[in-house]
RNA sequence: GUGGGUGUAGCUCAGUUGGUUAGAGCACCAGAUUGUGGCUCUGGGGGUCGUGGGUUCGAGUCCCAUCAUCCACCCCA
């Protein structure tokens, strides 16, 4: 156990860190250019902001946080999504009663005590944004096109983007009544889940991936068909929006979001290529949100994407991530003096902007090179004694295998010159 | 929470009906080449056989428990 990493967690060495800080950058970029600001919230909070936004009833609430109790007492949750601490945040501060819009996004680590799976951790990371003040269509449409873009700009080109209207809180009540009315004489043959879910929830009944449930939902009112004036407007303003752009979409009536705050547009992204947890991205509009947690009444919509799921689904496709990067110049000595000679060599380098690197395992001259090799040096500058008096340096490029005599005076113009 | 698979060297794995000092390839280190990497050859270091208990004269091998891990269900990113 001492050895071992809590189950659910993993270590990222460098070799996938330096994939993490692809995506990471890529998402960045593409928030910065859309004027969406970072803002950080802490990793835990208390528990009743969890059980208040994401709702009692959920499967997150009632068996997924990381919940534990303070020196003092407090109930405090590791946070188990990335929405109601930004809202949370939002309230705090009175940015509400600033200029609207407002735009968040944010790079953070999510917690969940579930089983472990492929592509599911109890600690994993999300790359989210937020936009509250607006009911626009259009708010909808630039969010779900940002986590689009994100994907294209990456490389990811096999996957879906699913889209649905849950109504708003009004209309959604009118479809409840017709979908219990509905299933009021097929409950004894759907699923243990679903029929506690009839009682909770009817509506996440519709997305019960259970086959038998699905053949039972043959013809079940769905929340499109029962949306108003007003969500049925809202709900065509973002599929022409997303038209307009050219982001493909497909329409999944049965879409139903996991979370109580959600109203509205409800979307996910799924790769095909990651095994049973394929949704890579999901989000929707929450207008209900802020004004649950006790701030005024504020529309929102954001998305999270998981960072982990969205690195399997690249590999799946076969794009090509960063590696860590390599040494651009090795200093390969021979002799205390020159040992010496380096440390201030590798200094200057780095100044001048050099990936460089020297043996501090007093390898001998041979394994110094081997190291360089492996350390996929392009360059290697030898410095024995003979060298030193002479006041010159040995420039080996290792990819054709040639070097030659440089005055140690000119050394990093060289290097500079012939290119990194 | 439920079901199934897997735990032997840093990695991928072999290990006979239970029988001496548990092996291979790759990786690592050194030498062949007393100042030059990749190829080759030679040698070397490295293992509480996941952990605990049981059966047995004897357990990597059989039994039980436990932990970890992988896959799937539920649900999610």
């Amino acid at each position: 156990m001492l050895t071992t990493a809590p189950r659910g967690t993993v270590d990222i060495l460098p070799e996938q860190a330096a994939k993490f800080q692809h995506v990471e950058n890529t998402f960045r970029a593409i928030c910065h250019r859309a004027n969406f600001k970072e803002i950080r919230t802490p990793m835990f909070e208390h528990s009743e902001l969890f059980n208040r936004a994401v709702g009692e009833q959920t499967d997150i609430v009632q068996k997924e946080m990381y919940t534990f109790l303070d020196r003092s007492e407090r109930s405090l949750t590791l946070r188990p999504e990335g929405t109601a601490p930004v809202a949370r945040a939002f309230i705090e501060h009175g940015i509400y009663a600033q200029a609207q819009p407002t735009k968040y996004y944010y790079i953070a680590q999510i917690f969940r005590y579930e089983a472990p799976q492929h592509g599911r951790y109890r600690q994993h990371q999300q790359c989210g944004v937020e936009f509250f003040g607006t009911r626009h269509p259009y708010a909808d449409v630039e969010v779900i096109s940002l986590a689009y873009n994100f994907y294209r700009q990456l490389g990811l080109r096999q996957f879906d983007l699913l889209v649905n209207t849950i109504g708003c809180p009004e209309c959604r009540v009118e479809h409840r009544q017709a979908l219990s009315q509905f299933l009021e004489s097929r409950i004894a043959k759907l699923c243990p889940d679903c029929q506690s879910r009839y009682e909770r929830n009817p509506m996440r009944i519709l997305d019960c991936k259970n086959e038998t449930c699905q053949e039972q939902l043959e013809g079940a009112p769905t929340p499109v068909e029962y949306a108003c004036e007003a969500c049925a407007e809202h709900y065509a303003g973002v599929k022409a929006g997303l038209e307009q752009l050219g982001i493909p979409y497909k329409e999944a009536p049965r879409l139903v979001r996991g979370l109580d705050y959600y109203s509205n547009t409800a979307f996910e992204f799924h790769s095909s290529h990651i095994g049973a947890q394929g949704a890579i991205g999901a989000g929707g509009r929450y207008d209900g949100l802020v004004a649950s947690c006790g701030g005024p009444d504020t529309p929102g919509v954001g998305f999270g994407i998981g960072t982990e799921r969205l690195i399997l689904a690249l590999e799946a496709e076969g794009v090509e991530l960063p590696s860590p990067s390599s040494v651009d110049v090795f200093i390969a000595t021979l002799g205390q003096a020159a040992e010496q000679k380096a440390l201030s060599l590798i200094a200057e380098l780095r100044e001048a902007g050099f990936v460089a690197e020297m043996d501090l395992m007093g390898r001998s001259l041979k394994a110094q090179m081997k190291h360089a090799g492996r350390q996929g040096a392009a360059r290697v500058v030898v410095i024995g004694d003979d060298e030193l008096a002479r006041g010159v340096a040995v420039v080996r490029d290792m990819k054709v295998s040639q070097q030659r005599e440089v005055p140690l005076a000119e050394l990093i113009a060289t290097l500079q010159q012939s290119g990194q």
